[in-house]
DNA sequence: AGCACGCCGACT
DNA sequence: GTCGGCGTGCTC
């Protein structure tokens, strides 16, 4: 038998399966999707198998060396989607096998060191590198990344006794795993003969007695910690009983629980109002018999669709299939995953960034062997390896946050429409203020649309009141906050009613200038401010991490008029005391959550009424609920609209919308005050009357007009390189060919400068293709990429195709 | 990507 | 004379 193997070089050249002969040994092991290590010329390399062959067509093939998991971490659906991945998005072909599997499984690479006969014999005239050598003679194998770090000349004579012979050296594949075991007890023997044995015990031997007297009580296996902290007895007990062979003590493996100790209540199910029922009704028609069944649910903030969900997971679930729900990461908060907990219980496994890399690989495990029926995550949950998919929802669909940044550049969307065509699953697509892509399908009738209009209770959407900060300039008010923005806040106080305050990150951060000179201190890497952090008094790069210390006088003039700028959620909480004293502000931003739990804590101190203010970022900005909150303020509403980027528009009617939603969602009515430089923009005043559909109008006119998505598809191609007359010579020649290549009706802008145009002392040039939905464009493009990848290795300019981009940096 | 092979300059 | 620079090519 041979075994098609992808193997861990993801370069152009070997984007390909090679051939392996399956050792006979290894032969019930081995399926397609199993992770293998095989030999790869002078290296041994971890590979995924994606075909099986009762015959090879390669002259000289080599034996795979090992299956590196007793079960393959991938189905066969996954490996056919990776291939799809890989073409869709243009990556190698490892590299979206890799991004299925949690991070424990991608392999690390090391080398054993063994000393030979020369090595035993060699005395060095160094003391230290006679000790470097008694390190290896004591315990060889040793690990090479571990002795670099043990010895800090290791390198060197690693290299001069590789050379003279004295040390041998082997390479390893393994993983980062390390599986959890649990000690489990079990009687080794019958009830009967454990009573016997109970009777020849030595008197002394109390504790013995109880064990044993438990087993036989319990004739059964027990974990080991559970059964002394029953008996209230030391392991010296079990030890005793393990010896004379009474006792099997054996090793298995356990999951960590990240909710261990922590008890979900069900949540109460409130009768369905009549728009839920008409929208569960209308979804259920695509599980009879299972389709395909991709369907948007509009529902304004506040209207259950939460409800939805649970109600079209538990039928999924009924007849016998699996559900993956997609959440954006930050709304990926306990109150959202005690709902679902709440309701399915331990069938949930839910894949979490704050989870350790163990803790993932654990709930990742649970999907994988069937224990789990509902997966619960971020964007990488919709690779959540299950075999009878029913259902795969994703909440706030609109979010950028689907889109992966990195390599494979892959869509959460469009990967939920491949594995719900593969398994004729039920697809929705859940938000308030919904992408223009899905919206436009929608209309045009390609997928089913349901509509949520009212929120449950009938409670109003809160009145939004736009604010025209320029006015407030003028009228002499140079604060962050307006004048009805002060009023409101006063009132909420006096009423001892909460107040959710937002603040949008991007384009709106702290940077740094002189006010003598006009100078801005800007990352001596990349073309961008730096931004200052107080709690380290330090100026930091976000693109590449540069940090220097906070100036003291100008580094140009010498002035000391050196001030902050911008607002931060740090520089807004000093102005809130400064302006309402004794105000008690709870901040979440990036300082304030980096603690493992700090975010889920700032939370809960909220709503036990232990601030007047949330004041945040995006992270605020959906899925919380808090009945006290009556007001919420949007410091620069317009901060998102100046980017340069096609959908400025439509994240600023969403963003606004989603904040807006926060408030009066409970019996206490809301209010929304909107601070904006741009009070006429059509998605300030949309958001601000809660009107989707008009504002859905307006945008697609100028998509359309504009020749952007959906109307057009994109294709963002980014060169990056320290040297800009080769930067620009090769883009050009690059965008040559493309436009030779691709067909009529597809065209090519640029190359132009990025809007960052230098990362990492790397400038940046980029290109974009803009083609109407023609199955030959991505081919076309595909294979003037592949010819590129020699332009790459000679010049080593960087080229990095995005695909449907989300973001135009 | 590595790692080998292979063909030309600066030293013992 | 050799050591070592990194260009080019291959990996089932």
């Amino acid at each position: 038998m041979f075994a098609q193997v992808v193997v861990d070089v993801p370069v152009v050249d070997t984007d390909r399966p090679f051939d392996y002969r399956i050792p006979e040994s290894l032969a019930p092991f081995v399926f397609v999707g199993s992770r293998v290590s095989v030999p790869f010329g002078p290296r041994k390399l971890q590979g995924f198998v994606v075909g099986l062959a009762d015959t090879s067509e390669v002259e000289k093939t080599r034996d795979i060396l090992d299956v590196l998991d007793v079960e393959p971490p991938l189905t066969e659906e996954m490996v056919w989607l990776a291939r799809r991945i890989s073409e869709r998005y243009m990556c190698t072909y490892y590299t979206a096998l890799q991004s299925m599997v949690p991070a424990v499984l991608r392999s690390s690479y090391d080398k054993q060191i063994f000393l030979t006969a020369a090595g035993e014999a060699f005395v060095s005239v160094l003391s230290d590198e006679q000790a470097f050598y008694e390190y290896i003679r004591n315990r060889q194998p040793v690990l090479w990344n571990k002795i670099m770090k043990e010895f800090p000349f290791a390198a060197a004579w690693l290299d001069e006794g590789l050379k003279k012979n004295r040390i041998r050296v082997e390479q390893i594949v393994g993983d980062r795993v390390t599986k959890k075991t649990i000690t489990i007890l079990s009687p080794a023997v019958s009830v009967e003969e454990l009573e016997a044995a109970q009777g020849e015990l030595s008197k002394t031997a109390v504790r013995q007695k109880e064990v044993l007297s438990h087993f036989i009580h319990f004739y059964g296996p027990i974990p080991q910690p559970e059964l002394l902290s029953l008996l209230g007895v030391s392991n010296q007990a079990v030890k005793g009983l393990v010896d004379k062979g009474l006792l099997i003590k054996e090793e298995v493996e356990g999951y960590r629980d990240p909710f261990s100790g922590r008890t979900f209540t069900p949540a109460p199910k409130h009768p369905f109002t009549a728009q839920q029922k008409t929208v569960i009704d209308g979804i259920v028609e695509g599980m009879n018999p299972p389709v395909y069944y991709p369907c948007l649910l509009h529902g304004v903030t506040g209207s259950g669709k939460t409800e939805v969900y649970l109600e079209i997971m538990e039928r999924t679930i009924d007849q016998g299939r699996e559900a993956i729900l997609l959440v954006p990461e930050i709304s990926l908060t306990p109150q959202m995953v005690n709902r679902f907990k709440g309701r399915f219980g331990s069938q949930v496994a839910v894949m979490h960034s704050r989870l350790s890399q163990g803790e993932r690989y654990d709930e990742w495990r649970k999907i994988r062997r069937g224990e789990v029926k509902v997966a619960i995550g971020a964007r990488s949950a919709i690779f959540a390896p299950f075999q009878n998919l029913g259902l795969i929802i994703l909440d706030e669909e609109h979010e950028g946050s689907y889109k992966q940044e990195e390599t494979p550049r892959y869509h959460a969307r469009t990967i939920a429409q491949y594995r719900g065509m593969h398994h004729h699953a039920v697809v929705i697509l859940g938000s308030a203020t919904p992408s223009m892509e899905s919206y436009h399908e929608a209309k045009k009738g390609r997928i089913h649309f349901f509509e949520m209009r009212e929120r449950v209770g009938n409670r109003p959407l809160p009145e939004v009141t736009v604010v025209d900060m320029r006015e407030e300039l003028r009228d002499g008010n140079r604060t962050m906050f307006s004048k009805p923005l002060m009023d409101s806040i006063n009132n909420r106080l006096e009423k001892n009613e909460q107040i959710v305050m937002f603040l949008n990150r991007r384009g709106f951060s702290t940077f740094v200038m002189c006010r003598s000179c006009g100078y801005v201190a800007q990352c001596p890497h990349c073309d961008i401010s730096l931004t200052y952090h107080r709690s380290n008094q330090t100026l930091r790069c976000h693109y590449c991490g540069y940090t220097e210390r906070e100036p003291q006088i100008c580094p140009e003039c010498g002035s000391e008029h050196i001030r902050f700028f911008g607002t931060g959620t740090q520089k807004v909480e000093e102005e809130l005391a400064r302006y309402f004293p004794g105000i008690r502000v709870i901040r979440m931003d990036v300082d304030t959550t980096g603690r493992k739990g700090a975010h889920e804590k700032l939370l809960q101190d909220f709503r036990e009424g232990k601030g007047d203010v949330l004041l945040g970022t995006q992270m605020i900005a959906k899925g919380l609920d808090f009945p006290n909150v009556t007001l919420v303020g949007v410091l620069a509403a317009d901060s998102l609209l100046n980017l340069p980027d096609f959908r400025a528009a439509e994240r600023t009617f969403q963003l606004v919308t989603q904040v807006g939603g926060r408030a009066g969602r409970h019996e206490k009515k809301g209010e929304v005050i909107l601070q904006t430089y741009n009070t006429e923009h059509y998605s300030i005043q949309y958001a601000s009357r809660h009107d989707y559909e008009s504002f859905f109008v307006e945008e697609i006119k100028q998509r359309y007009e504009k020749n952007y998505p959906p109307y057009y598809r994109l294709v963002l191609f980014t060169f990056a390189h320290e040297n800009v007359p080769l930067l620009v010579k090769i883009s050009e020649r690059f965008a040559r060919k493309l436009r030779e290549t691709i067909p009529p009706g597809a065209y090519l802008l640029g190359p132009v400068a990025s809007p960052i145009a230098r990362i990492k002392d790397r400038y940046r040039f980029q290109c974009m293709i803009k083609y109407k939905n023609d199955p030959r464009v991505l081919p076309a493009i595909h294979q003037v990429v592949r010819a590129f990848d020699e332009e790459r290795k000679k010049t080593g300019i960087m080229l990095t195709v995005d695909v449907d981009p989300q973001m135009m940096m």
